[in-house]
DNA sequence: CAGTCACGTAAGCAACTCCTTAATCAATGA
DNA sequence: TCATTGATTAAGGAGTTGCTTACGTGACTG
């Protein structure tokens, strides 16, 4: 079984790649088009179109359509899930490593 | 071409899994031998060591041998800089939201 | 209606993930 | 020396990813 369906891993998946970061990077210029969006990248259309795909499933974008073309936006609440996720952990490990420096400058002193 | 191989990318690929999250979380009670790691889960020691390779080719973690145990400690750089992505990506995020809302209650205003 | 533009879906391929079991290695202890 | 303990490596299988090219669809335009 590959890629878990939770919605965090989804957010750290569609996050784990250069090309859709550059992706997310670039779209909070504004909302833009897909042919727009695939320009800059020596990619084919499609493959773009999959990158859109993965990052939708993730909750990272939305696609509206309006005539012939697909405008995507940018949707912030899963990176704050994703955001939330990764400070509760800096935070923890933070304390038990200045706890670990205190340690070791007793273990100094004591020297 | 599957698994890009920049740091970020490797930071964000192994936090999309939940059994290398749970590995983390449990990781930071303090550094831990694998079998010890491997105990509460419904899977096979290789099965946790290769998730071991995955955290520790992106640097969230650091291996050590002490006779035949293998104690992994944590590492918070690679985390710091993903949260740092995120941070960055966020802020901008929601001051473009927020010029979005003034520019909805403007459009509000004059309706 | 025919042609074009914007985009998506389908199919196919090489590479990768995540798990398994079996074999291996390295250290301890009788 | 031989068995046991703790963990990794090897080999393999089911499913996924990331890309490609080819084709399909809906919306404007002449």
């Amino acid at each position: 079984m590959t890629g878990a369906d939770d919605e965090l891993s989804l957010v750290f998946h569609a996050l784990a790649d250069p090309t859709r970061r550059a992706i997310l990077s670039r779209l909070h210029g504004g909302p833009t088009t897909v042919g727009e969006l695939a320009e800059p990248f020596a990619m084919s259309r499609p493959a773009i179109s999959q990158h859109l795909k993965v990052l939708e499933r993730a909750g990272l974008i939305e696609r509206t359509t309006t005539a012939q073309w697909r405008t995507c936006t940018l949707r912030t609440e899963p990176l704050d899930e994703a955001s939330e996720w990764v400070e509760r952990h800096r935070g923890e490990w933070n304390e038990r490593f200045d706890l670990l420096d205190e340690h070791l400058c007793r273990m100094k002193g004591t020297s």
